[in-house]
RNA sequence: GGCGCUAUCGUCUAGGGGUUAGGACGUGAGAUUCUCAAUCUUAAAACCCGGGUUCGAUUCCCGGUAGCGCUACCA
C-alpha cells in the first residue's frame, strides 16, 4: 500500500498547478486520548473555516492514535460527536472515507516503516546503536555545558554496511535522520518568517528501536509488525520500533496532500524538525499556521483544574453549539474593524482570515461564552429550548421520566415555564434552580430566609398581608386569572393604603419565597394551571401558597 | 540552563509614526419595571520597562523583564 506513495498518480498534475489554484486541504489531527477540549475544538474549527472559505477545499481528520496506551475508541467517537455538535464536519477520514486513507495512524504503521526504509537506502537516515543511558549521560554533560542537549552523532559515520549486519544479527536500533547543517526556516501565517539555527535540531529519531523490555507501546507495534510479516513472508524479525510523530505526521500531511497545516503553537519548537523530514523527502513544505494556548484565568495553560474545559461539560451545563462557536472563534481572531462580535458559522466563514489570527495567549473568559450563550438562548426557537431543557428537569424530578407519553397539556405548560424562565439564565442547567418558585415552595423556608426579614419586617407589611389572606380567601371556587389577581392586588393597595415596593414585595413573597421574580402577569397562571396538572412534584397553587404561608405568617 | 514564541483597559481585541487609542465582556451609575433578570443610556478602565531611529514613538529596531511553549527512542 505504500508503493502508491512512491509511485506518485497525481504529483506530476500537482507539480503542475500553480499553487495558488491547488485546493486547499487542511486536516485536524487529534490523539483520542480524552474529551475534546476547548483549545483543540478551536483548531478543528479554524480548520474547517479554511477548507469552507473555498468550494473545493477539504476538511480531512485523522486520528493520531499510535499512542497505543493512551488511545481509547470511546474517545474517538466522542470526539466525532463534539466535533459535530458544533457543526464541524469532515469530507475526508476514518468515517467518511476518501482517496488517502486509511485516516487512523494505527492502520499506517507499514507505510511509515517503508518511507524509513527508504530513507535509509538513500542514506539520508541511517542506524543509531546508542544505549539509553548512552544518551542520557550526552544529554547530561550538554546540560552542564550549557549546551543545545541534541544528538552527538555518534552513530552517523557508522558504515552502512556494518550498520546493515548488526541489524541484521538483531541488535536494537532506532532510525535517525541526517539533518543538513544549515538554518531551517518556514513560514507561519500567524507569526510570519520563523528560523531555527541547525543546531537545535539535530539528527532527530523518526523510529525507535524495538525494546524488549519497557515501552509498553514499543512490544505491541513490534508485535503488530511481526504479525504483519510473519502474513506476508517477509522478513522474520525486526528490530526496529515504533516510528516517531515528527516522522510520522509529515509523511501523512505529504500523502493526504495537506496544504496548511493549523494546529496549537505547541508545535512550532516541533516546526524545525518536521520541515527536515520534508526536505529529506524532497517534498514542498506547506503553510503553517500556529494557534495560541488557550490560557485560564490564572494565565496558566487551561486545563481541567480550570473547570469547565471540554466539548461536552459545556453541552452538559446548556450551552448552545452556535454560542461556544462564536465565543471560540472571537478567542485569537477579530474581523477587520473589530466591533462585530456576534457572527453565524456563515459570517464566520465569510470573514475568517488565518492571517488576522493573533499569535499572542488569549485567557479563556467564561464570563463572555455565558454573555453569547444568553444571546442565543433568546435567539432560538422556543421547542428547540424546551426540548434541551427537559432533561435537567426530568433529572430534577419535575417532570415525569416518561415525558413522551406526558399530555400535551403538561407538555405546553412546560413550554411556558420555560419561556418566563430563559431570560434569568444564562445556561440551561441553571434553569431547573429557577424553578424552584414553581416546584420547590416553602413558606416556613420563605419566612426564616433573612433576604426575606427586611420585607416581612416592614411595619406596613403585616396590613397587606392581612388584605391579600382576606381577598385570596372570600374568592370564590376557580382558577385565580392575572386578572382578577390584579383587580385583588388594587383590593389590598387600597385597603392596607400601601403601594409600591411596599405593597408587591410582601405579597410576591407569599406567591414565590423570594421578593423578586418574574411577573404576576405570567406568573398566577402558570401557577394556577400547574397545580391542576397530574405531576410528580405538586405545583403548590395560589389559595395553597396562601394558606401555607398564613400558617407560617400570622 | 538552551532555543522559540508573545506583550494595548481586569479579560477578549481593533488600530497604527502625529488618534479624544475604538468595540465587546465584566464592573459602577442612571432609565424602565412592583421586584429581580432582560433591555436602553452612561462612567471608570490600557499601549510592560530602557535605549535607539525620527521633527515626533504606543506603533519601527535593539536590549531587558515577564508569561507561555519546546527542550525524549511522548503525541
Amino acid at each position: 500500500m505504500s508503493e502508491n506513495v512512491s509511485n506518485p498518480s497525481a504529483k506530476s498534475k500537482s507539480a503542475k498547478t500553480p499553487a495558488n489554484s491547488t485546493p486547499v486541504r487542511v486536516r485536524f489531527a487529534p490523539s483520542p486520548t480524552g474529551h475534546l477540549h476547548v483549545g483543540n475544538a478551536r483548531t478543528a474549527l479554524f480548520n474547517w473555516l479554511v477548507a469552507r472559505q473555498s468550494s473545493d477545499g477539504v476538511n480531512v481528520l485523522r486520528i493520531e492514535d499510535t499512542d497505543v496506551a493512551r488511545s481509547e475508541a470511546r474517545y474517538e467517537d466522542q470526539l466525532v460527536e463534539d466535533l459535530k455538535w458544533m457543526g464541524i464536519d469532515f469530507d475526508e477520514g476514518p468515517n467518511e472515507g476518501g482517496d488517502y486513507g486509511p485516516y487512523r495512524q494505527s492502520d499506517r504503521l507499514e507505510i511509515y516503516r517503508d518511507y524509513a526504509e527508504q530513507l535509509l537506502s538513500e542514506g539520508k537516515a541511517y542506524l543509531c546503536f546508542c544505549s539509553d543511558e548512552l544518551l542520557e549521560a550526552d544529554r547530561q554533560s550538554a546540560m552542564a555545558e550549557q549546551r543545545q542537549p541534541v544528538y552527538v552523532g555518534r552513530c552517523r559515520s557508522i558504515a552502512p554496511e556494518e550498520a546493515s549486519r548488526r541489524r541484521a544479527s538483531g541488535v536494537p536500533c532506532a532510525v535517525r535522520l541526517r539533518v543538513p547543517e544549515h538554518p531551517i526556516r518556514f513560514h507561519d501565517l500567524v507569526r510570519g518568517a520563523i528560523e531555527f539555527p541547525s543546531e537545535v535540531v539535530g539528527d532527530i529519531v523518526i523510529v525507535r528501536s524495538a525494546k524488549p523490555g519497557p515501552g509498553p507501546e514499543g512490544e505491541s507495534f513490534v508485535a503488530e509488525l511481526m504479525a504483519s510479516e510473519v502474513a506476508s513472508g517477509a522478513l522474520a524479525q525486526n528490530v526496529l520500533g515504533m516510528p516517531i510523530y515528527n516522522f510520522v505526521v509529515v509523511i501523512d500531511d505529504v500523502l493526504m496532500k495537506i496544504t496548511h497545516v493549523i494546529r496549537g503553537d505547541d508545535h512550532v519548537s516541533n516546526t524545525p524538525k518536521q520541515v527536515a523530514v520534508y526536505e529529506a523527502l524532497g517534498m514542498p513544505v506547506p503553510e503553517f499556521a500556529h494557534l495560541s494556548t488557550i490560557l485560564g484565568a490564572d494565565r496558566e495553560r487551561l486545563s481541567k483544574r480550570h473547570g469547565a474545559t471540554s466539548i461536552v461539560s459545556f453541552r452538559e451545563m446548556g450551552v448552545l453549539p452556535e454560542a461556544l462557536v462564536n465565543y471560540l472563534a472571537l478567542l485569537g481572531w477579530a474581523p477587520t474593524g473589530g466591533t462585530k462580535e456576534i457572527f453565524s458559522p456563515a459570517e464566520l466563514i465569510a470573514e475568517f482570515d488565518l492571517s488576522r489570527v493573533t499569535p499572542s495567549p488569549a485567557v479563556f473568559d467564561m464570563e463572555k461564552l455565558y454573555w453569547l450563550n444568553r444571546h442565543y438562548l433568546k435567539q432560538a426557537a422556543p421547542e428547540r429550548i424546551v426540548a434541551l431543557a427537559l432533561p435537567d428537569f426530568v433529572k430534577a424530578g419535575y417532570l415525569p421520566n416518561a415525558i413522551g407519553e406526558a399530555s400535551d397539556e403538561v407538555r405546553q405548560w412546560f413550554a411556558r415555564v420555560v419561556a418566563l424562565l430563559v431570560p434569568y439564565v444564562d445556561r440551561l442547567e441553571q434553569l431547573p434552580e429557577k424553578a424552584k418558585i414553581f416546584f420547590a415552595y416553602d413558606a416556613a423556608g420563605a419566612v426564616a430566609n433573612p433576604d426575606n426579614a427586611e420585607v416581612l419586617g416592614a411595619a406596613s407589611c403585616a396590613a397587606v398581608l392581612q388584605a391579600f389572606y382576606g381577598k385570596v380567601r372570600s374568592e370564590q371556587a376557580g382558577k385565580f386569572t392575572a386578572e382578577r389577581f390584579k383587580e385583588i392586588i388594587n383590593e389590598v393597595k387600597a385597603e392596607a393604603a400601601v403601594k409600591g415596593k411596599d405593597l408587591f414585595h410582601p405579597i410576591r413573597t407569599v406567591m414565590t419565597g423570594s421578593h423578586s421574580g418574574p411577573d404576576f402577569d405570567k406568573l398566577i397562571p402558570l401557577l394556577e394551571d400547574g397545580a391542576a396538572l397530574p405531576l410528580p412534584v405538586h405545583v403548590k397553587s395560589v389559595r395553597e401558597r396562601v394558606e401555607e404561608f398564613a400558617g407560617v405568617k400570622i
